[in-house]
DNA sequence: TTGTAGGCGTTATCAC
DNA sequence: GTGATAACGCCTACAA
């Protein structure tokens, strides 16, 4: 390109990047050529000599759940909105997958991370060691144990609070809960919020009434089995996502029909879904989504411009809403 | 890295390689090391040389939509497999958001593109400069009506023709279909094998029991009570998309519910979601997006390992298969 | 077996 | 206003 203008590679550059000490006669001539030869600046080059990829990455568990998705959109509109790409990457809920991607974005040279564990991840150190290499990493939906790391969650224990509430302003008295792993802290919380909603309404809290379940539709119908067959059954669920419930509402629906009018489901996620079909659920505790995804790219690009040594971290809970559809 | 080991970079590098000519205990040496300092190499820089990116582009219009979730995951798998990168964007509907995905996708120099157009995309132009450029274009689920192009596509016109005459067996006799927009080719596809469906079992065509949406929620309710307000309405509909027939449930059950028993209904896509509610609709066609994505991320490393001027245009269709729920 | 040099596309810097 | 050159990190002939 620079040979036909007979011109050299730097003032083609200049040009192109509209600096001001180039003759606009000059310019003109370089961007008509440009657009006629269909000229696209090779990013990598780019990217290489700038040692920064304006890329994001985001790994989650299953693009198949909608929370997850929305999470994305947010995440990506804002980042667009800046100038950011990003690239997804789906753990599947393995570790194994989990390290392959990170370290994959890592030698992509991501600028920064958005992820949402697996089921199996425990021990982070494979994240640790991206952010011992300068590249944030902000925790979202689950996040680890480990207390000092960015995050940005929904405040489940709260929600669990309103829910329990909710169930109980409505008449029941006996409320189960089927909760997720225990380990991870978003079970625990909405763990806490159930116990704690039940104790500040004057009820007594009973284990009998709690089961966990690996989220997986056989572990989920097994919990349903045993708190049916408990002496005093529950008359209320509440479930820790609304993935679970549709296999709770199945279950019940077939193996304890005569009971199914009568036992009310909450669960979390308010899945669109719902408004369309014949029998939802009670309601749905409705997360935010699409905002955890936009201000952890928000808070993501403010780490990364930020010189490493003085980054604070960032932890943020957003509030959930009941939403009833019954 | 050098320096530390008092090496010179191309030893380094031979030993990370695994070049035959370096010696056993270099190797270990500086694998040791490279472990050590958690050095991971920058492929901006190995991209940059080898005028090759291992990344494929996927355009899709939503991934709210479990059709291309799951198109991706085939995409993903195979090209993960292969060592390629895939990066998912999504147009949303709309022309100039698919430009704009296009054009970052050239500079950040994929190797390959797979996609499905928007709405709104009638001029493929952008694409045909993409492939100009050298980079493969592969259509999928939605092709451009220029039938000169790569494309891999459910087979909806068979699929038509099994619905209706499943419908017919189960003696219905006036069979409506709500398509979608008529100017993509699977739109027409499905209404020709809906039209010889009937016509291959001795009935006629009855253009007054065919309507069209641009799958909206409000369109596909108008269309519903457009069919209903017939003087014969139609025992059974055909739906574009299953998340259309979900509004043509709704629609059905809220606003003329005392027919809604009798009326059966058949979509595509068969949502893994059918298998959980109550009230499933009678069938749906089971199209295979996960395959899909595979052959195509299959077809497209292909076509980029070959020259050129050799490539041949590649155009399939996969069959679908009427999945009962009732 | 190891080292050296050159080049990939772009831009910043400095010289003209 | 324009041109030459170095540098970014890595790989690979080729030289030693």
């Amino acid at each position: 390109m620079a040979k036909q203008l007979r011109l050299s590679v730097s003032t083609v550059s200049k040009a192109l990047n509209d600096h001001p000490r180039i003759g606009e006669v000059t310019k003109d001539r370089v961007k008509k050529l440009a657009k006629q030869l269909n000229y696209v600046p090779n990013q990598a080059a780019i990217h290489f000599k700038q040692r920064k990829t304006f890329t994001l990455g985001i790994i989650l568990p299953s693009l198949m759940d909608h929370f997850y998705t929305l999470a994305v959109n947010g995440f990506d509109d804002y980042a667009s909105a800046k100038g950011y790409h990003v690239i997804i990457g789906q753990n599947h809920e393995s570790l194994q997958r989990e390290k392959q991607l990170v370290s994959l974005m890592q030698s992509s040279r991501i600028d920064g991370l958005l992820i949402s564990v697996s089921k199996e991840t425990q021990d982070i150190s494979h994240l640790r060691k991206l952010e011992q290499a300068g590249i944030p990493v902000i925790y979202f939906a689950r996040k680890p144990i480990d207390i000092n790391c960015n995050y940005i969650v929904s405040n489940v224990y709260d929600a669990s609070i309103k829910a329990v509430s909710f169930l109980l302003s409505r008449g029941h008295k006996r409320i189960a809960f089927i909760n997720g792993p225990s380990y991870w802290s978003t079970s625990k919380q909405r763990f806490v919020g159930y116990r704690d909603g039940l104790i500040q309404n004057g009820l007594k809290f009973d284990p009998t009434l709690v089961d966990e379940t690996n989220l997986s539709t056989e572990s989920t119908h097994k919990a349903v089995r045993k708190l049916m067959q408990h002496p005093a059954p529950p008359t209320a669920i509440l479930c820790f996502k609304d993935y679970m419930m549709l296999d709770v509402m199945k279950c019940i629906r077939t193996e304890y029909s005569s009971m199914a009018k009568s036992i009310e489901l909450i669960g979390y996620g308010a899945l669109p879904l719902f408004e369309k079909i014949e029998n939802p659920p009670l309601a749905s505790m409705q997360e935010q989504p699409y905002k955890i995804g936009q201000q952890a790219a928000e808070t993501i690009l403010k780490l990364i411009d930020h010189p490493e040594k003085e980054r604070i971290v960032q932890q943020t809970s957003l509030p959930c809403t009941l939403k009833i559809f019954q």
